[in-house]
DNA sequence: AATCGATGTGTAATCGATTACAGCTTGCAA
DNA sequence: TTGCAAGCTGTAATCGATTACACATCGATT
């Protein structure tokens, strides 16, 4: 702390100016090789270590990324975070990771204080004003806000929904339930959309009951489906949501999948653990990792505008132990092993 | 990006110099009320905002400190993460957020680069001679190792682990297996030797398996306990461990807590939803956090070295569905609802 | 031999804030 | 009236790097 090298130390130990010294460091090719080892043996030996501030404030920019997830305690999003920083970390760009609720005067000081370059926003239900304020390259990353006029990269929430709704009528299950995400949130309304066009096309009965990807949402409709049991099959707009509803449906005696079948969102890894194995949709979270970094990436190296982009990587239905053929149907062609 | 506002454009838009700003923002106090509100009022009509890099360099400290966490996807580290970021943030400290592993350059970098004032580190087996390497000021937050020479806070393992023994022998369990941690982890051997001391205590049959605190691990144990299934019941060091032991006995044909107890530690989100629910010893994480951010806050308040400190908060059993009275025997004294 | 370009290095301006120091007012006591 | 302290504000140095520009060297070309 006290006795820290500076550059101009380092200048000195190697007997040159403390430009050769940032050269050799940050360009090393633009400085002959007897000088650079000179410097580098030098910087070996005082320990110096380049000073942010200093660079950030000379060179205008922060060689940063700041990621805003709307909740850190969500594992879905620490898996994307992960992925994140080893991408941009290749590239010597360093990665803050930030709680994108609670106060917008907070956000927008992450945002404008000059520490990150781009922001990797994962939360789609900011105002939409604040976000299109914001002067630094976003890529919107998993949720989905038209308001905020930006790039993003998601998955086809619909299609994925639809998904899930085949698997289900191929059981055999004729009447289903979905448990929706916040309303208001793009990719929920996406997945309940997705939803009903499949259960309509394929001539099923589909409700849906509000929620909002918690595992308290989950419960909740379970208690709301207890009064007519219409459905044989729950389709959770999140794996949180599903746990909860199996919790639920367990805490009334129902045996999943067997009294009923239910499938999540998102293959969170408790997914695979958890009792019943949960089948699932599988977001690709270290392919939405990388493909925003790399996006951002782009976007940093271009200093004018660079086109819009909307990328949808597809959603995997993994299926597992959760969903079986409905109560008294026989499984058509059962098919070996599992 | 193009146009912000700097500190000279304020200062002429309100007709001050940059010190009176500079002043205005930060020391409110030392500049007169009228001058005050002439200069909020234009940093707000120019939408100034600090530069943090400027502020860094000439004030040589970043309003920040860094979180360094073994693994961002835990969801045992992202609760606490959110507890520290909310009191450091009152108190007008950022937060960064980056994992420990991986690379030893890459966090000597970030422990140097001038982007922290302080570190709260919540591994426990990095390498010590790095760690003491570092010249920020240190608390290690629930991990511990002596050999980091650090203040830290954590949880008293030992005594919890005889609290889970404790339990376990007062529903007339005799025969005890604990599926450890990593070792060399000191958490984890603390808890082993609480469960030995205990057992010892209790005169209770009480065996150690190795683990490393993942789901994985718990399959593992369960994999070796099936050859003889001495023990009646499974003490293991964290929820995963716990959650993956619980799949496997199912997939043995075995019920929890029926066939066999679980115990586990933390008391994960996840915790309290798993089928069984799981009887865990409940880590105080939101207390963790604010304490670290407590502690570091004054150590950075203090110029010159703090004495060094260990502050133990404890560790609470919170018993739920996964742990009963083994099988053949009788209840004691039932009472009730529960 | 003179010119040119390429290459490597140094000098000094610069990024945008903070803050030591000094100067100006003002009020009050002597 | 004068002196002094206290309070407010401005000037300018400063933090530690990057980088435009200038300069020196050297080999190749004419």
């Amino acid at each position: 702390m006290a006795g820290r090298a500076r550059i101009k130390d380092v200048a000195l130990a190697a007997g040159v100016s403390t430009a050769t010294v940032s050269r050799a460091l940050s360009n090393p090719e633009r400085v002959e090789k007897s000088t650079r080892d000179r410097v580098l043996k030098a910087v070996r030996a005082t320990g110096y270590r380049i000073n942010a501030a200093a660079r950030d404030l000379r060179s205008r920019r922060a060689r940063a990324i700041l990621v805003l997830v709307p909740n850190l305690a969500n594992t879905f999003f620490s898996r994307i975070i992960a992925s994140i920083t080893e991408a941009a970390e290749t590239e010597g760009l360093a990665v803050q990771v930030a709680d994108s609720r609670g106060d917008p005067a907070r956000l927008a000081a992450l945002a404008h204080d000059g520490r990150a370059d781009g922001i990797v926003l994962l939360d789609g239900s900011l105002d939409a004003e604040m976000v299109r304020s914001w002067t630094l390259p976003v890529v919107l990353l998993c949720e989905w806000n038209p308001d905020y006029g930006l790039s993003g990269i998601g998955t086809d929430n619909a299609e994925a929904a639809r998904t899930a709704v085949a698997h289900l009528a191929g059981l055999g299950h004729r009447s289903l339930l979905h448990v929706a995400g916040p309303a208001g949130n793009d990719i929920a309304e996406a997945r309940s959309e997705g939803f009903l066009a499949a259960c309509a096309a394929l001539n099923l009965q589909g409700t849906v009951v509000p929620g909002d990807f918690t595992m308290a949402s989950g419960e909740a409709a379970v208690a709301s489906w207890a009064e007519d049991r219409c459905a044989t099959a729950l389709f959770c707009a999140s794996d949180e949501c599903a746990i909860g509803a199996i919790g639920a449906l367990r805490r009334l005696g129902l045996n999943v999948p067997s009294d009923i079948s239910v499938v999540g969102f998102d293959d969170i890894d408790f997914a695979a653990r958890f009792i019943p194995a949960l089948t699932t949709l599988h977001q690709p979270r270290a392919a939405f990792g990388r493909e925003a970094a790399e996006r951002m990436i782009a976007l940093l190296r271009l200093e004018d505008e660079a086109d819009m982009f909307r990328i949808l990587m597809p959603s995997e239905l993994v299926i597992r132990e959760s969903t079986a053929a409905p109560p008294g149907v026989a499984v058509r062609g059962a098919q070996g092993s599992a």
